[in-house]
Parts: C-alpha cells; sequence; structure tokens
RNA sequence: GGGCGGUUAGCUCAGCUGGGAGAGCGUCUGCCUUACACGCAGAGGGUCGCAGGUUCGAGCCCUGCACCGCCCACCA
C-alpha cells in the first residue's frame, strides 16, 4: 500500500475498528487465565448522544484500557446503556404529544410498549459513536439496564434492602416537579437564585394583646399554616410561647412554638410553620406534632380545605389573593424585593414544589459506613484525592433516598398490597399476601430511581446476582471514571452496594476527568447551544487527533476547549506518519532487528526507556495530559529531529543493519504511542515488514537498558547544535560527536544570519557572572544542599569551555 | 452560610519533594535541505492576581486580600 505524504485519517480509522472488531481484540474471555483489568463505562442515556464529555471520558478510559491489554491483562471494558427513566419517558411523551395522544390515553402498558420501540428504532446510538472514536470496549457484552437479567438484579437489590429493614414507606415532604409529575432525590435538585418579593405580614394574637410579624416568600402557604416558630432563647419573644395566634385569611388559631432551627437574624425572627409545603417546616412539625395539611395540588393548583375562591388558582394567583387580604386588613406590614436561592428540577428547570407525600425511602446510614471506611482508609482511591473526602463527608451525612419516581418507564417496585393495606416485598409477582394471605393484590404503580439501577452496574453487568464465570473473572474491577457531578449520584451507590452486596469494593481507582468549557469558560449545554459535536471533530480531525487534544485538556482544573490542541495532535500524526515512510522507503522489507551499535542509537534507546518510564508513571498516576506531553517530544524532539536525522546517512546507504534497528526504534515507538492514537499507529504498524500481530494486542516493550551517561553525552550535541545555530561557532566536539552534529545540523550548509558571535559571547559571559555570584554567596554554599551548589559549579565549568571555544 | 479549586507569554495550558520561568498555537525572520512547507531553523514576548512573611534562595511554603469558577447547605 503506498503512503502519501500527507496522512488522511479517513477511511484508515473506520478500517482498523472494523478489523479490531471482527478479529474480537476487544473481547475478554473469562476462562483467560490471565490477571483481568475491568473498567465499567458510566452507561450513557439511551437516548442521549455523544457529547465532550463521554468523549473525553470515552478517550481517558481507552487509553488506560489499551495500556493494559498491551501489558498482558484480560482487559474487559464494560459497554452499555442506562434506561434513563425521566428523560426517556419525556422523550417519547414529546412524541406522542406531536401525534395529538398521551400516555394517559393509552394506558401504561401501551406506553412502555412504545418507549422500547421508540428506542429500537432511535436509541443506543453512542455506542456507534465510540466505535468512531476508537474506543476498545467489549461490544459484544453490551447491557441495558433494563435488560431482563438487569431487572431481575434490581428487584433483588430492593428485596434485599426491604429485608434488612433499610427499605421502607412514609409519608414524607418530597421534592415535586410538575412537569415530570414525579418526585426527585434532593441530588436532583439544583439551586438557582431568583427575585421573590419578602411579605411581612401580622399574626395576630388570639388574646387580643398584640400581633407576630412573620416573613415569607410564598404568602399562599399562609393558607396551610400550623405555628409559628421561634428561637428559644429570643428575648423578644419568650413571652409570647405558649401563647396562640390567628392565620391571616383562614383564621385558623395555631400555637407560637420555640425551635432551635429559627433563625433570629432573618426577618423578623419569627417563622411560619408550613410542614405541608416546605423542608425545614416539616421536620420542625414532625418534631412538635404538628398537623400537615396541603393546599398545592401535585398540579401546582391550590387544593384542599380552602376559602372560597382558591380552589384551582395557581399558587401565584393565590398568593396575590392573600397579599390583598392582608392589605384589606391591615396585616400587612410590608414587601420588600429579595434575591435567594430556590430549588429547581435539573431536568426541566421547573421550580420545585416541597409537597408531602407517601413514598419509598432507603435509609443507607449502615450501608454507607463501609464504603466511608474504604474511602478513608484509602481502599478507594480518587484522583484527585481531594473529591475523595467530598465523597467521604457527604456519606458521613447522608439522608434517606426518595427512591420511588411516579412514572411509567423504569423499574416497577417489586411491592405488592392487599386490600388491608399489607405490604408483600417480592423478587416475582406473588400469590398471595404474605401477611394475610389474600390473592387480591396490586402492585404499587411506581418504578425505582434510575440511580438506583445504575448502582449496580459494576457487577450487574456480569451477571448477578446469578454466580457467573464473568462475575468471578471480572468482580472487583479496578477502574471508575467519571464526572464530577455524579460521584455522590452514582460512585457513591456503587460502592455501597458492592460492598454489601458482594463484600468487597468494586473498583479501587476512581477518575474524576475535567470539565470542558467552551471557548469563553462556560459550561458547554445544549439548552445553551454551546457545545461542540465531538462527532464533527473526529470528521475533521481524524479520531486520533481528537483523542490526543482531549486528553491534553484533560488536566485536574476545567479547561476552555480550544483546537489549538487538536491541532497539535494532528501534526503529531502526520510526523509520525513522515517519519515512519522514511523509514520504510529504506527498509526494502528487512525485518524489525533490535541492534544498537552507534551512539544515536544507544541514545535513543535510552531517551526511550526514559520516556517510556514517564509515560508509564504518567498514565500509572491518572495524568494523561503529563502523557500527551512525554510521547509529543519523544516523538518530535528525539526521535524525529535527532536520531532519524543522524541516521540518514545509513538509512539512505541502505545498511541493513542500521535500517533494522530504525524499524526496531519506530515500533517501540509505535507501541508507547498505540494507546492514545490507536489507528495510525496500528496502520503504520501493517506496514512493518516481519511484524507479529495486530499492534492492538501486541506486547508493552520492555525497557533495554540504555547506556548510562549517553543522555548527557548526546546533550553536548544538542547543546552545540544551539550555539552554532545562533553564532555560528562549532564548539568542541569529540568525534563521534561531531558526526551527529554534521548529519544532522549540517554546518557546511547551513545560513547563519550576520555574525552573532558577540551576542552568544555576551550571553555566556552573563551565564558565567551569575554563576559565580551564586558560588561567591557564602550562605549559599553552605546552606544548599552538596548536589545543588556541585551542578551549579559543573555549570559555571561548561559555560567557561563554552565560551572559551566560541572566542577563539 | 460552609467547603474546594483557579489566577503563569496575545490565546489554551504545563510547571514533581522550594534551587536559573516552560510547551503548543499565534506573531516576526530565514530556508521549497531527496520523510513531512500540515515542514525545518531562529527570534521576540512574562513584576507567575495583589500585599506581607519564612528562607542563602519562593511561581511553589505561611498569613491576609481581590476577582473567577465549582460543590454542599433546612435562612423562611
Amino acid at each position: 500500500m503506498e503512503m502519501e505524504p500527507l496522512y488522511k485519517p479517513q477511511g484508515v480509522e473506520e478500517r482498523w475498528q472494523r478489523a479490531w472488531e471482527d478479529a474480537g481484540d476487544f473481547h475478554a474471555d473469562p476462562d483467560s487465565g490471565r490477571e483481568s483489568y475491568v473498567i465499567a463505562v458510566p452507561p450513557p442515556n439511551v437516548t442521549g448522544a455523544l457529547h465532550m464529555g463521554h468523549a473525553l471520558n470515552g478517550t481517558l478510559q481507552d487509553t488506560l484500557v489499551r495500556w493494559h491489554r498491551m501489558r498482558g491483562f484480560n482487559a474487559l471494558w464494560q459497554p452499555g446503556y442506562d434506561h434513563a427513566g425521566i428523560a426517556t419517558q419525556a422523550v417519547v411523551e414529546r412524541e406522542l404529544r406531536k401525534e395529538g395522544t398521551s400516555r394517559l390515553d393509552i394506558g401504561r402498558e401501551a406506553f412502555v410498549e412504545r418507549v422500547w420501540e421508540w428506542l429500537r428504532e432511535y436509541g443506543g446510538v453512542i455506542m456507534g459513536q465510540f466505535r468512531r472514536l476508537g474506543c476498545s470496549l467489549d461490544y459484544k457484552r453490551e447491557r441495558f439496564t433494563m435488560d431482563d437479567a438487569y431487572v431481575r438484579a434490581v428487584m433483588r437489590f430492593f428485596v434485599h434492602l426491604y429485608e434488612r429493614g433499610w427499605m421502607y414507606r412514609d409519608n414524607r415532604i418530597i421534592n415535586w416537579c410538575k412537569d415530570c409529575e414525579t418526585s426527585i432525590s434532593d441530588l436532583e435538585v439544583e439551586y438557582l437564585d431568583v427575585d421573590d418579593a419578602l411579605t411581612y405580614a401580622r399574626y395576630p394574637l388570639e388574646d387580643g394583646s398584640g400581633s407576630i410579624t412573620i416573613a415569607t416568600v410564598r404568602p399562599a402557604t399562609i393558607l396551610a399554616d400550623v405555628a409559628v416558630a421561634v428561637h428559644p432563647s429570643d428575648e423578644r419573644y419568650a413571652a409570647l410561647v405558649g401563647k396562640s395566634v390567628v392565620v391571616p385569611v383562614i383564621g385558623r388559631v395555631v400555637p407560637v412554638i420555640a425551635d432551635e432551627r429559627v433563625e433570629p437574624e432573618f426577618g423578623t425572627g419569627a417563622l411560619k410553620i408550613t410542614p405541608g409545603h416546605d423542608p425545614t417546616d416539616f421536620e420542625i412539625g414532625r418534631d412538635h406534632g404538628l398537623p400537615e395539611p396541603a393546599v398545592i395540588g401535585f398540579d401546582g393548583r391550590m387544593t384542599g380545605e380552602l376559602p372560597d375562591g382558591y380552589a384551582g388558582l395557581t399558587e401565584d394567583e393565590a398568593a396575590e389573593r392573600v397579599v390583598a387580604w392582608l392589605k384589606e386588613h391591615d396585616q400587612l406590614e410590608k414587601r420588600e424585593s429579595y434575591r435567594h436561592s430556590v430549588g429547581h428540577c435539573e431536568r426541566s428547570g421547573t421550580r420545585i414544589q416541597p409537597l408531602v407525600s407517601l413514598q419509598w425511602w432507603c435509609d443507607m446510614k449502615a450501608m454507607a459506613a463501609p464504603a466511608i471506611e474504604a474511602i478513608d482508609s484509602g481502599r478507594v482511591r480518587f484522583h484527585p484525592a481531594v473529591h475523595g473526602r467530598v465523597a467521604s463527608d457527604w456519606l458521613k451525612a447522608i439522608r434517606p433516598w426518595n427512591v420511588s419516581r411516579q412514572l411509567w418507564w423504569g423499574h416497577q417496585l417489586p411491592i405488592w398490597y392487599c386490600a388491608d393495606g399489607h405490604v408483600t416485598c417480592a423478587e416475582t409477582p406473588p400469590d398471595a399476601c404474605a401477611e394475610c394471605g389474600s390473592r387480591e393484590l396490586t402492585r404499587d404503580p411506581d418504578v425505582l430511581d434510575t440511580w438506583f439501577s445504575s448502582a449496580l452496574w459494576p457487577f450487574a453487568t456480569l451477571g448477578w446476582p446469578d454466580d457467573t464465570p464473568e462475575l468471578r473473572a471480572f468482580y472487583p474491577g479496578d477502574v471508575n471514571s467519571t464526572a464530577r457531578e455524579i460521584i455522590f449520584l452514582w460512585v457513591n451507590r456503587m460502592l455501597m452496594s458492592g460492598i454489601e452486596l458482594l463484600g468487597d469494593i468494586p473498583f479501587h481507582d476512581v477518575v474524576i476527568h475535567s470539565v470542558i468549557q467552551d471557548a469563553q469558560g462556560r459550561r458547554m449545554s445544549k439548552s445553551a447551544g454551546n457545545g461542540i459535536d465531538p462527532v464533527e471533530l473526529i470528521d475533521q480531525h481524524g479520531a486520533d487527533a481528537t483523542r490526543y487534544g482531549l486528553l491534553k485538556m484533560s488536566s485536574t482544573q476545567d479547561v476552555r476547549f480550544s483546537t489549538g490542541h487538536l491541532e497539535e495532535g494532528r501534526r503529531l500524526a502526520n510526523k509520525l506518519w513522515n517519519v515512519s515512510r522514511l523509514i520504510l522507503q529504506s527498509a526494502d522489507g528487512a525485518a524489525p532487528a533490535f541492534s544498537a551499535e552507534l551512539p544515536e542509537e544507544h541514545w535513543i534507546t535510552a531517551r526511550l526507556d526514559t520516556a517510556q518510564a514517564q509515560a508509564e508513571a504518567a498514565l500509572a498516576a491518572y495524568e494523561f495530559s503529563h502523557l500527551t506531553d512525554v510521547l509529543y517530544h519523544v516523538t518530535f524532539d528525539d526521535f524525529c529531529d535527532w536520531y532519524a536525522e543522524a541516521i540518514k546517512p545509513q538509512l539512505y546507504a541502505k545498511d541493513a543493519r542500521a535500517t533494522g534497528m530504525a524499524l526496531a526504534t519506530l515500533e517501540r515507538l509505535l507501541k508507547l504511542l498505540h494507546p492514545v492514537m490507536p489507528h495510525i499507529t496500528e496502520e503504520i504498524w501493517s506496514h512493518l515488514p516481519a511484524r507479529g500481530t495486530r499492534l492492538v494486542v501486541a506486547p508493552w516493550p520492555e525497557s533495554h537498558g540504555g547506556e548510562d551517561g549517553i543522555e548527557r553525552w548526546f546533550e553536548e550535541i544538542r547543546t552545540a547544535a544551539e550555539v552554532f545555530r545562533r553564532a555560528g561557532v562549532v564548539t568542541t566536539l569529540d568525534g563521534e560527536q561531531r558526526r551527529i552534529f554534521d548529519a544532522v545540523v549540517r554546518p557546511d550548509r547551513a545560513k547563519v544570519d550576520g555574525d552573532r558571535r558577540g551576542e552568544e559571547i555576551a550571553r555566556l559571559e552573563g551565564e558565567i557572572a551569575r554563576a559565580e555570584k551564586m558560588l561567591a554567596n557564602e550562605r549559599f554554599v553552605a546552606n544548599a544542599p552538596a548536589d545543588v551548589v556541585e551542578a551549579e559549579r559543573a555549570k559555571l565549568e561548561r559555560y567557561r569551555r563554552e565560551l572559551d571555544a566560541i572566542s577563539h
């Protein structure tokens, strides 16, 4: 096959993606007998498309997986999708609306069937996009959280928790989203600043001895007030505790109570208590045994016991009416504008309505304890480590998890009720009520929070709860690589479920990658329309360049997207391509054969040893940005600019030994680059004569153990080149150094602009003065470490030698 | 309100346990040298956010401040 001067990734990449998969290179066999290395991909939403976060995380995981595969591990990168309850249901509901119908019209069974149809037609496109990126997922093992086997795992988990007594049903305050028509967990609430009005209302004391003024941003909830609370040590109100006040509009007589949770500094220091519509009030109400009336319904409209004219109003309309009433009765003290933080549904953006509702809850305190231990002891390490502390802190303050969702798409709760209200919890539909034997059973209509099933991902994908060969071979896994925003939602819950159900942590390292922002530093988002499509980047720059660029942007801190990094990857690919052409053109079908004889061959061997050690250290520490740096410079600066240039005479002369050595060296470079740039390296590898199998499954290179001191010896040539190129003067070099210098620098044909010898002398004199000054400082010589002082002396000597060489 | 991270060249970012400020892009200069002009060689460009402190020596350690960002939180 011809190698053209310009490397074109289009075509090459798709060809190898197919070839690898067809050859089964990504498939992990549980019976391999080799040590396993396992990463489970964070399952993308089945309705989703590849975005920058997926592309970055995919590249990062693939780099790790490919490296370990080459190192001989039985590497499994587990693919799959999440059913994404709310998101998927919303998509299909939108379809139905377009058709002029609704889920309520067609009924639950038909709706769920529609979701499956929709998914068969439009869902699950990301795996195809991961293929475009070159991701070596074991595609044959694709799993879906709604697979029959996976559903069984979810049911088992729920029943397990129920039997442990950690899963219970309770009437508590929840976060209701009226657009999604379901409750959501605390973690799915996003707090945004909102401009509201703070209304100060006077509540007259029942005995007519005065009044208490409260402040509220939600006057409509006055209709559900059951108390007024003040801080126990607030002297202003001490005499009033125990008395009663009359709630405006409804005239209900309620007590004045004392509670620590009231902030005396805020507003008037008196807080109206509405347990039905506020989380804090709910807790205070429970502790004081207060009723929990509701006046706002699930549809966001006024409901319940209301004065005339309120039923059916929106909250805002009701608020207006309440304020008008207060004004009319001279109980409105004032209204002032007020900006505060308000919970919103992170999916729909709708303001959360706190409502009291009968729901299923999971108490995770017991499960959190061993997960905390795993993190704090360092058995599970986060990268960067700071996230481990945050994760552990969250677990230490863990709160009950509302796991039921009022949706149709998802895992329906394994809970049945008989007519008497007895609860039966079972993995499969029971014949009769566990308590009374009644055969008239109704299944709870709710489904589970999507994250409930995600919590089982590292082992439900391997066949748990069955004892499968996969589970035995691939659990526990090794690494979880994830976005920062789902550490609590997902990572912590996998840790808890893994330890609880399988007795061991699901992975020992958690990699938290950076967020790639747009060029202006804003978060990329669909709604803002500032997202960049990774598939377009792949089309434009090639998958290898895209991968390189993404890794370059993957430092621990968030980074602004810039095409410069992809361009760098593309240039690196093109450079590698061309140096390979140079070597292959001279090879004449000769086989790679390691036989370092010339000093530049010993040198490049040592350089590759060093670079490989640095690359391995970077990979082991999940420092991908550093990895790209090492690979770029060893390829450009060492391999291309110096080694290839130095041996050109041998290559042109078709020196068989030197060419074999060059092929062997190129082979090693390709291996080092493969985890980052799999396609081009595999393509070049395929042009190598007498290669073994495909590069993707070729063994990671061994270190050769270069000659001692060779790197420093070679460095003298590089310094001489710099001096020559600046000043046109050749400094002192030994014979072999001079030969290499001549081959690379070509002083015979070099043109140096003007006479810059004077400038170079001045530069060296400056350096010498600096070093002399430092060494003349007695306190430096006395206090600095001996090697630092010694290094300074060596530098001084070198500068003096160079100056001497230039001056004559 | 609490916590965490950031502030380094025009841009995007590196900078390990404190020991002469770096890379890529962009800019300027010179080269079509038989791998690559998507290339090669060179140059210019920085008070390392600000103010103190520790040290022979600080981008790095300590204290305070400013701005930017993220996370958590029950202030109505």
